[in-house]
DNA sequence: AGAATTCGTGACAGCGCTGTCATAATGCTT
DNA sequence: AAGCATTATGACAGCGCTGTCACGAATTCT
C-alpha cells in the first residue's frame, strides 16, 4: 500500500506540489478553478496528507492534549468524545494525558510529555484548571490553552462552563416544589469550581422562596461514596432533620442512600434525594436517583474548538450553541411526607 | 524554546548524528564508551527526538491505536490506562478510537483513520475481536495488531486473555459454598467472547459439585440494566426460583436487584445476587454487589507490550506475570435461607 | 603474516510537506 | 496605453531524523 503524496496529487492535476500544500490547508489565493481541480484530484486519489511531514515541515504537531484527573470514567470519557469530535473535524490528534493533579512531579511530567510530544495546546479539567503553578507554566513556555469548567470563568476566550448555580438552583427549586423546606446540601471538595457554585444556587433557591438558610443542614464531603455516607449519617441524625438531602455528585448520593437504608429511612416516602452528574450509577440505583446530566460532550467539543481557533489565530469568535444542563426527574425525589417524623 | 535537536548532540558529543540516532533507537554497533558519553549528553541536554522527525525518516508513525466499543466507561478507562503505560515506556502515542462494531462504515472509518494517522498497529477490544471482516482488512492492509479477550485465543501472540470460565466457576462454587444449588445464570450477548466462557464455568461448577444443570434457570441478557430487570423477573417468578442469580454484568445484576426489590425479596436474605467487572456501581449499591474484578490495566499493558514487540520484530517472547481476576465478595451474596419462600 | 570478517563511525540523500521568495498573469488606475 | 497593485503559481530549500552505503580499524581466521 504505497501511500499517496503530495507529488501525485500535483502530477496528476498538472500543477506545483505547493499548490497542492495550498488547497489541503485552505489558503488563500488560490483560483477557484485550480482549487476545484485539485479537490477533484485529491477525491479521487483519496489523498491525506501525511502528518508527521506536515508537523515537521510546518513545526507544529498537530496534536492537542486532554489533561484530566478525574475519579469518575463517564466524565472522562463523554470529555474524550467531545474532543475527539472536533480533532477528527480539524485534522488534529488527541494525546490523551491521565494525571494526578497533587503530584509534584506533575509539570515535569508535562514538560516532558510538551517536549516529546510537541503538542500545540492543552485543554484543561478540574481539578488542574486551578493549578496555578500548571497554568503559570503553560503561559511562560507558550503553550496555548483553554479550560473546561474552571472556578474562574472570566475569561472567556480561554474556557467554556455551564453554570452549575442556575441547574442547581432549578433542582432545589423542584424540591421545594414537592414541598420541601428543609433541604440537606452534601457539598465536595472545596476549591473545585462545581463546588461553590452549586452550594450558591441552593442558596438563591432558598432565598427567592423565603427559606432561611440554616448551616447545620451544609455538610462537607470529597466527591466520594464513603464521604456521602458519612455526611447523610450526619444530616439524618439531626435534631430536625431535612426532608431532603441534595448531594454534590452521584457517588455521594448513592452513599446517602446507603446510609439512609441503614436507618431504615424509605427513599423517597421518608427522604428525598438528589444527586448531580447523572452517571450509570443513578439510572441503576433503586429507587432511581434524580439528578443533574451536564452536556459533558459539548462542552468538550467546544472548548476544542476553541482551542483549534486559537492555534489557527483565528480570531472570529465562535458562536455557541447555549449549554444547558438538565435536571433528570428519577424515583428518589418526590412530595414530601407529612407524617415525617 | 528552541528545541534541542540531534545535531546539539551530536556538536556537543563530538560525533556525528547518526550516532547520536543508533544510540536512541538502541542500535547495535555503538562502541561503549560512546555511548555513555551520548547518553550523558542526551540527559544534559534533556534531549528528546523529534516523533515527527522520526516518524517522517523512518517511515512509522510510533502511534499505535486502540479500538473500543463499550459501553462501560470504567472498562475503557482502565484499558486506556494500561495501553498508555507502555506506550509511554517505549516511545509511543497513543490513539484511541471510540468505535461502532455494527456500523457499516466502521470499516472506512478505520480506513481513513489508518491512512491519516498511519498508526503502526492496533489493539482491538471485544466486540471488535469477533469482527472477521475487520480482521481480514487489517490483514490485507498489513496492519499489526493484538486482541484483547478474543473469543478464540489459539494465537497467544496475537492475543491476551483472562479465562472468564475459570474464575467464574470459583464465583459459583463459592455460592455453592453457601449451600445454593439452584442457581440462576443471566448470560450476556452471546458471541461476546466473555459471555460463552462465563456459562462455560456455570456449568464446570455444576457439573463438579453433582448439581444438573435446569436450562430453564439460564435467562439471556444482553448486558443492560433493563435485561437484567426483565430476566430478574423471569427467574424469581419462575414455579421453583434460585436462591442465586449470576449475572454477566454489574449493569444486569442492578437491575436483578431493582426487580427484586420490587417483588419485596430481600437480598442477600432471600436471594445471594453475584456480578461481574466490579464496576463502580458494584461498590454503591446497597448491599454492596459482590462481583468479579478483572486485571483490565494489566491485561491492556501487556497487549500493548506484545504489539509493540511485534512492531520492533523483537522475537523472544514476552514473559507475562499470571493474569488473574479476582472474586470480591460484598453484602449481595450470603448463605442461602432454609426458610426460603 | 596476510586474507577475510566484523565493528564502529560518518557522509549523504531523502522522507513529504511548508515557508519564503520570485515570477508570471491579471486587474485597475489615470 | 503605460504604470502600478494585486493575484495566482512555482522553484527551492530545509524541517529533524533515519536508511544506505562506504570506509578505516580492530578482530578473527587460515
Amino acid at each position: 500500500m504505497k501511500a499517496v503524496t503530495m507529488q501525485d496529487v500535483a502530477d496528476r492535476a498538472g500543477v506545483s506540489p505547493k499548490t497542492v500544500s495550498r488547497v489541503v490547508n485552505n489558503e488563500p489565493r488560490v483560483s477557484e478553478s485550480t482549487r476545484k481541480k485539485i479537490e477533484k484530484v485529491i477525491d479521487e486519489l483519496s489523498f491525506k496528507p501525511n502528518k508527521s511531514a506536515q508537523s515537521l515541515a510546518a513545526d507544529r504537531s498537530l496534536l492537542i492534549g486532554l489533561l484530566y484527573d478525574n475519579p469518575s470514567s463517564t466524565y472522562v470519557v463523554d470529555l474524550q468524545a467531545g474532543v475527539l469530535g472536533v480533532c477528527n473535524k480539524f485534522g488534529y490528534g488527541l494525546v490523551i494525558h491521565p494525571c494526578e493533579n497533587d503530584s509534584p512531579e506533575l509539570i515535569q511530567r508535562l514538560r516532558e510529555l510538551l517536549v516529546s510530544s510537541r503538542m500545540d495546546g492543552l485543554i484543561l479539567t478540574p481539578p488542574m484548571t486551578e493549578n496555578q503553578e500548571l497554568l503559570d507554566f503553560l503561559v511562560s513556555s507558550g503553550t496555548p490553552y483553554v479550560l473546561i469548567s474552571p472556578l474562574d470563568n472570566s475569561q472567556s476566550e480561554l474556557s467554556v462552563s455551564v453554570d452549575d448555580s442556575v441547574i442547581t438552583q432549578q433542582a432545589i427549586q423542584s424540591l421545594i416544589d414537592f414541598g420541601h423546606r428543609r433541604i440537606g446540601f452534601i457539598t465536595g471538595l472545596r476549591k473545585r469550581s462545581g463546588s461553590e457554585m452549586r452550594l450558591l444556587g441552593y442558596q438563591q433557591a432558598l432565598e427567592k422562596n423565603n427559606i432561611s438558610y440554616d448551616e447545620s443542614l451544609i455538610v462537607q464531603g470529597n466527591f466520594t461514596f464513603g464521604s456521602g455516607v458519612l455526611a447523610a449519617q450526619e444530616l439524618l441524625r439531626h435534631e430536625n432533620p431535612p426532608t431532603a438531602i441534595f448531594a454534590s455528585n452521584d457517588y455521594m448520593a448513592a452513599g446517602v442512600m446507603k446510609a439512609a437504608l441503614q436507618l431504615r429511612i424509605s427513599i423517597p416516602h421518608e427522604l428525598s434525594l438528589c444527586g448531580f452528574d447523572d452517571t450509570p450509577v443513578a439510572g441503576y440505583m433503586s429507587p432511581g436517583l434524580t439528578t443533574i446530566r451536564h452536556p459533558l460532550e459539548r462542552l468538550a467539543s467546544h472548548a476544542g474548538e476553541l482551542l483549534i481557533r486559537q492555534l489557527k489565530k483565528h480570531t472570529q469568535p465562535l458562536e455557541v450553541e447555549t449549554l444547558k444542563s438538565e435536571l433528570i426527574l428519577r424515583g428518589s425525589t418526590g412530595p414530601v411526607n407529612n407524617k415525617t417524623n
